[in-house]
DNA sequence: GTTTGAATAGGACATATGTCCAAAAAAGAA
DNA sequence: TTCTTTTTTGGACATATGTCCTATTCAAAC
């Protein structure tokens, strides 16, 4: 059983509760596959995801996923539906076992409306926001060679670890999802690669052969 | 010349701001193709957007222009920077004569940290990434068919004030920067539209004419 | 009026990407 | 091992959409 106080305190954030909110609040643990909310429906707690790692995405009425990322903990589950009053903007999934304090929002009303509290969030929702426009910008600004040379490349360098951390190890089919592609089309543009001799494609790995000309062909894309 | 006070009021913003971050602050007049910031600039103010009109959009390293929305007053920009510390995210271009409150950030750190700011701040912030999310969404999910049928549609049902009053009269090339498509693109769509008789077109403007089927062929699309 | 420039309209063609399928290959299960 | 299920791979085809160009048409300026 894990000391929340302590899990707080190495992500410095135990300044962000007050006593009443922690006392109010409980650790929860999640099996993987574990749904900690999803798209559309209502949601009622703040999850500050303290262990694990969790998939955010997006099912349309038509069952298409939108993999938008797989995020470590520390991280912040409700924040924009506590901020925004709406219901769950994207669902969020957990991928092995995820430990969270679970904190009620009608507890953080009324006792968690603290400056250095509203100002985390705030910072955490807008730095959310970037992400996704910088995600839908990109989308809709290039090509799935440019995306995918730029995948590959932001999965190979150094400097690159956060990234590295939450999205290797996707399998083929979740890369195409969180692409936004095809499996077919992710394949045929793999190939593509392949036949230029830029990489090398063995039925578990990609090796980049040339990765000089591979970020040229991402063409200034880098995800981080 | 405005007076602020009065204008804040009206908005019901006027308990927002301290009286140190007025006295602070400057009333300020941008005529019509003023940026108010630009892409991936340094900016330092706030500004509250309290009369007029401002197009808001990005423009790529190779020019290609993303509209992403016409917005009235009142509003803020400069919000998602001031939490964030990044740079300018969207353009914000002065569309007419548009006044603005303009605070320097510096000022809001110093006194300007209240809740109730913050929280606003807050919500604002999550209503623009709630907006983003979905037209993102849309936009990977949805023909341009669809998103024309579902502007037209948003455009002619009442109940809709909002949406029209900011993003009615855009010329057909702002249109289709709007929707992410080219204009030869839009042109072809709408074409298709006037052959099956669901709309009539005449150079200056679209005229529904069965808005049962184009309804339908918006497949649940609907701008607000 | 004539001229100039923006805005509209659409032909022709290229291409990025999706859908549907089928064959191998690998991984588990029995 | 043998059978079943998942994953990888790629052919064939359809289609949404972009690019490049050229007429028109309308409006504003001279």
């Amino acid at each position: 059983m894990m000391n929340t106080m302590d899990a707080l305190k190495r992500l410095q954030w135990n300044h962000l509760f007050s006593e009443e909110t922690l006392e109010a609040s409980s650790v929860v643990t999640y099996e993987s596959g574990t749904m900690l909310c999803s798209n559309d429906q209502h949601i009622e707690s703040l999850f500050v995801v303290l262990e694990g790692r969790v998939k955010i995405y997006t099912l349309s009425e038509e069952g298409k996923l939108r993999l938008l990322r797989l995020k470590a903990a520390p991280t912040l589950i409700g924040d924009i539906e506590y901020a925004s009053g709406r219901n769950v903007l994207h669902t969020v999934e957990a991928v092995g076992p995820v430990t969270c304090l679970r904190v009620p929002f009608e507890v953080l009303r009324r006792h968690n409306r603290t400056v250095e509290f509203t100002e985390h969030l705030l910072q955490g929702v807008s730095e959310k926001l970037f992400i996704e426009a910088n995600a839908s910008s990109n989308h809709l600004m290039s090509t799935l060679e440019e995306r995918l040379a730029g995948y590959l490349i932001s999965l190979s360098e150094s400097g690159n670890e956060l990234f590295q951390a939450e999205m290797s190890q996707l399998k083929r089919k979740e890369v195409a999802e969180w692409l936004g592609t095809s499996y077919r089309h992710l394949n045929r543009t793999l190939q593509a690669f392949v036949d230029e001799g830029l990489v090398e494609r063995t039925r578990k790995e990609v090796i980049i052969l040339n990765s000089e000309r591979l970020k040229e062909r991402a063409n200034g894309m880098f995800y981080e």
